[in-house]
DNA sequence: TAAGTCAACTGGTACG
DNA sequence: CGTACCAGTTGACTTA
């Protein structure tokens, strides 16, 4: 359903990046396909070369996974772990899916000591962007949605709610290391002590300093997202936030 | 080789 | 009871 809103396909981005073997450019190629003008700009800034470089180190290894042609086993066991041929998966509990998946995708299931291997998928770059980019509209996905989403990357829903769950959780811990960089430890636990101070069954601190508890947008670094770059951070007011934090 | 990243995993919890 | 969430861990992998 995202993509009906936009101009661009995630096929598209998919295809091209399946066809582009090798093309360390994927993520611009896909980025001004998916933002037209939006931020399109902001990608080809020099200041972000170092991000681009990180994407780069990373294309090197989602391109394997893209290049589904190749028929070595490992190439074939995380074609697999992308859900790539993988039919939906039946509605049991998350684990006993990932499990299963992971055992079958053993690396060389020729000898019982690889049973104990875990595969990790690596996501391709254009699946990782699009993941960015609806993570960046929603934090959270409703059945439908993910299955959609997932039908477009060609991932399991599993591997989409993992992902969304990750990144959520990663999302909150920096946001939680900013606020204790930028907080002397001090003045935090002056903080804490003030809001939950009642008096004669009064709060004593303003429903304003609730609202306006420190949420720090992550990514002004983005040192590990290249392909955000080129997103907004959240606001405080966002309420696709779920005001979680 | 240590450190960092990240998908997958585990355990606990909440909800309808 | 099934499902999804969060918080934390594990293990494969990459990089300096």
């Amino acid at each position: 359903m995202a993509n009906k809103s936009t101009s661009f396909s995630i096929h598209n981005i998919l295809n091209r990046g399946i066809e582009s073997e090798g093309n360390t450019c994927l993520d611009e190629d896909a980025d001004e396909r998916a933002s037209g003008d939006r931020e399109a700009r902001d990608c080809s800034g020099s200041s972000l070369s170092v991000r681009a470089e990180s994407a780069e180190r990373r294309i090197s290894s989602c391109v394997l996974v893209l290049d589904s042609s190749s028929s070595s086993d490992q190439n074939s066991c995380e074609e697999e772990s992308t859900g790539e041929d993988t039919s939906q998966p039946e509605r049991r509990h998350d684990h006993d899916i990932d499990r299963e998946k992971s055992q079958s995708c053993n690396f060389g299931d020729n000898n019982s000591k690889s049973s104990k291997k875990r595969s990790r998928a690596a996501f391709s770059h254009a699946q990782v962007y699009e993941l960015e980019r609806r993570f960046h509209l929603q934090r959270y996905l409703s059945g439908p949605e993910r299955a959609d989403l997932a039908g477009a990357l060609k991932l399991t829903e599993t591997q989409v709610k993992i992902w969304f769950q990750n990144r959520r959780y990663k999302t909150k811990r920096r946001q939680m290391a900013a606020e204790l960089a930028t907080t002397p430890t001090t003045t935090l636990a002056k903080r804490v002590a003030v809001k939950v101070l009642v008096n004669n069954d009064q709060r004593q601190y303003s429903a304003e300093d609730l609202l306006s508890a420190p949420v720090h947008p992550v990514h002004p670094s983005f040192p590990y997202y290249p392909y955000m770059f080129c997103f907004q951070p959240w606001t405080s007011g966002n309420s696709l936030s779920g005001g979680l934090y």
